[in-house]
DNA sequence: GCATTACCCTGAAAGC
DNA sequence: TGCTTTCAGGGTAATG
């Protein structure tokens, strides 16, 4: 379930095996993911197009081509790319190929569960993209301050865990992340919005950064099927403190870390380190 | 404005 | 052992 920590591992290691490269054959597998993919339009943005540039936005990769087209990818639950010789065994769901000319290699998106999306916008256009358009600051981004945290949070009554949830306030934090920094600054996932002060929300601040950047650190989290630009999975899910713990001894304090569900994704939690 | 629910999808795990 | 059911989750849309 890639988040920020692991969109920005992708990016870090596709960026050096890719830029520089040109796409001279685009093939899909012809069944919808969560936007249905346009081939004619995908080969048209990328056929005889060098990559240029690879960028992250919230949990959205941006692959800048030359032809003044960008794509821009998400790689939902189980998307992933991955780079590989044209020669080589076609894996199941794999649904792009983008070929590349010079070295016998292709980059594939494969995505068992096709949550992913991949579309094509106008570079002059990208920005307004209704995906990009609607996310709030990113994380480790300088808007994102103390002051800004807070002045959102009085704006909403909502639990701190949807809050964070919300692409819109923040981008880039999902489960895994929000149940990590919630812990960390010992916030419960209940708490209302507007209940929570400077000093909490400071905090907050920094448990956020504290925790994508140690995830960042370690490459991402890796349950089931993510893995980077290499191939390689992450190592963070050795380092997380409550996330796919209950029952577990909190890190802290030795109580069983709690489940509860809220918007129908699974919160855990340290009740009593979290108040 | 916000909560809830359904939907998209597959594979792992649980239940029988 | 083998089959069926349930669950997980990011984002979006419909509904209340």
């Amino acid at each position: 379930m890639p988040e920020l920590p692991e969109v920005e591992t992708v990016a870090r290691t596709l960026r050096p095996r890719l830029v520089g490269r040109t796409i001279t054959e685009v093939e899909t597998s012809g069944l919808p993911l969560r936007a249905p993919l346009d081939e004619t339009c995908l080969a048209r943005a990328c056929e005889g197009a060098r990559i240029e540039a690879i960028e992250r936005l919230g949990k959205y990769l941006l692959v800048h081509l030359s032809s003044r087209e960008v794509l821009l990818a998400h790689l939902g639950m189980s998307g992933r790319f991955v780079l590989a010789s044209q020669q080589a065994l076609r894996p199941a769901h794999l649904h792009v190929r983008l070929v590349l000319g010079d070295e016998d290699e292709e980059l594939r998106y494969i995505d068992p569960r096709r949550f992913g999306m991949i579309v094509v916008y106008e570079a002059g256009e990208v920005g307004q993209a209704p995906e990009l358009a609607v996310l709030g600051p990113d994380p480790l981004a300088e808007p994102f301050t103390p002051g800004y945290l807070l002045g959102a949070l009085r704006g909403s009554r909502r639990d701190i865990k949807q809050f964070l949830l919300d692409q819109s306030q923040v981008a880039g934090l999902g489960n895994i992340y929000v149940c990590e920094a919630l812990f960390r600054a010992q916030i419960s996932p209940r708490r209302r919005t507007n209940t929570i002060g400077a000093k909490r929300a400071e905090r907050l601040h920094q448990a956020i950064r504290e925790v994508l950047e140690e995830a960042l650190a370690h490459r991402g989290t890796t349950f089931r099927d993510y893995v980077d630009g290499a191939g390689e999975p992450g190592g963070n899910q050795f380092h997380l403190d409550v996330y796919g713990r209950e029952g577990e001894a909190c890190t802290a304090c030795g109580t069983r870390v709690a489940r509860l569900v809220q918007g129908a994704r699974s919160t855990f939690f340290c009740p009593r380190c979290q108040r």
